[in-house]
DNA sequence: ATCAAATGTCTTGTATACAAAGACAAACAG
DNA sequence: CTGTTTGTCTTTGTATACAAGACATTTGAT
């Protein structure tokens, strides 16, 4: 493993874990001092988190973790949506026992995790990838797991809110069972429901939004 | 705009135009010699593309232009299928006199270039992206069009196949309507079937495949 | 003669040095 | 006192030098 490639996992985990907040400036010379190595591995993973988006490079003006706006986050929120609905509905098709087993103990480790917010975080994730595995596609998968990736230091702020994670494990429950009984479309629609942000969880949204210009003010 | 940007857009748009063919290796040192550039910027360019999927990096043995299977072909097109078919959906609902007439001069221009398959895939691609544009969303957009450019070197070699463009055409027609009435289902469900790789176009893919694979051991 | 091991070359991965471009600050002029 | 200009400083972009691993070829031994 290069050590690129390390630096790269180790910034990417950074930023979704908040160390590095969206809008912080990401100097090379910084980063090369915090990991103990030289500019080039730092500048090659740079280069390609802002291929995925993660961070954004503008030209003799430096890195910056990206930062997204509540029109992005939505319109990515709505893409999200419509992968994961494809997974279900292909999920609903091609299951497998492996995967069908998969499913129902991520969906059982959810409700285990109902108590706290951040195994739920966890256990969460585990269980919508229990479903991009299930839709047997690889490619499908990678794509809907790098979008995961992309808005995870967004929904982590999310799940603090309220009663969401028992409504979600409800939603869990509805997205099983239409899998179960073969059902795509409608294990689609729930899909789809679940995921995408309306009505009042995008004001939410926009609440953790500024939560996080407020760290990112701190910071600098 | 910097040298490893020029680099990039040069690769890519040698890769989609079939210079660089899939497989080929893709020497450093070549392509800093092609290009007249160190090999900085060529590295920070075959990273950049590596990250789009476009080439391959295999660990202290060098990039090659990434090959795709059949498998990975059809997985691809059946998600671009179903972004397609969101944008299509959108569009329907989202529509503006601007996107709209856009649309339609891309129609138009369609129609005129359907004797060229040259000329009738570029009036096509310009079609796609209308639509990706009519939908409304940018990031929906920014990600149909990159998986637009990813599948290019692959669409190339299916458009010569018998009377694909004529049909193309007159899909077009059926899309551009349900658009028009602001039939999003409708829409979505003419995008899918017009993108989705199903039936006898399965095996003209495959065919177009090996022909590739035999251009790239004419190269090695 | 064949197989295995070792060496040499080629290519990538990492580091450092150098140049150019922007940003910020200070000083001077109006 | 304020605005503009210039100079310096910081930071990125590019090039080159160095090191390490992989592959191929050749040679020696069985």
């Amino acid at each position: 493993m290069s050590i690129a490639l390390r630096l790269h996992d180790a910034i990417e985990q950074d930023i979704a874990t908040g160390v590095l907040a969206p809008g912080m400036r990401l100097d090379e010379m910084m980063l090369a001092g915090r990991y103990q190595v030289s500019r080039t591995p730092v500048r090659e993973a740079l280069r390609q988190l802002a291929a995925t988006g993660m961070v954004e490079i503008r030209l003799r003006r430096g890195a910056v973790v990206a930062t997204l706006g509540p029109n992005q986050l939505y319109e990515m929120f709505e893409v999200m949506a419509e992968l994961e609905a494809m997974c279900g509905r292909l999920a609903a098709r091609r299951a497998t026992a492996t995967t069908r087993s998969g499913l129902l103990a991520a969906h059982e480790a959810c409700r285990k995790a109902i108590a706290d917010p951040d195994d739920y975080y966890a256990a969460n994730e585990t269980f919508h990838q229990s479903i991009y595995r299930m839709a047997g596609s690889v490619f499908l998968m990678e794509q809907s797991l790098a979008l995961q990736k992309r808005l995870r230091p967004y929904r982590r702020l999310q799940l603090r809110v309220g009663t969401r994670v028992s409504r979600s494990c409800e939603e869990h429950e509805v997205i099983v069972q239409a899998i179960a009984r073969g059902d795509g479309a409608g294990a689609a629609e729930a899909l789809r429901d679940h995921v995408v942000v309306q009505g009042e969880r995008f004001a939410d949204l926009v609440a953790s939004l500024s939560e996080l210009k407020v760290a990112e003010l701190n910071a600098a």
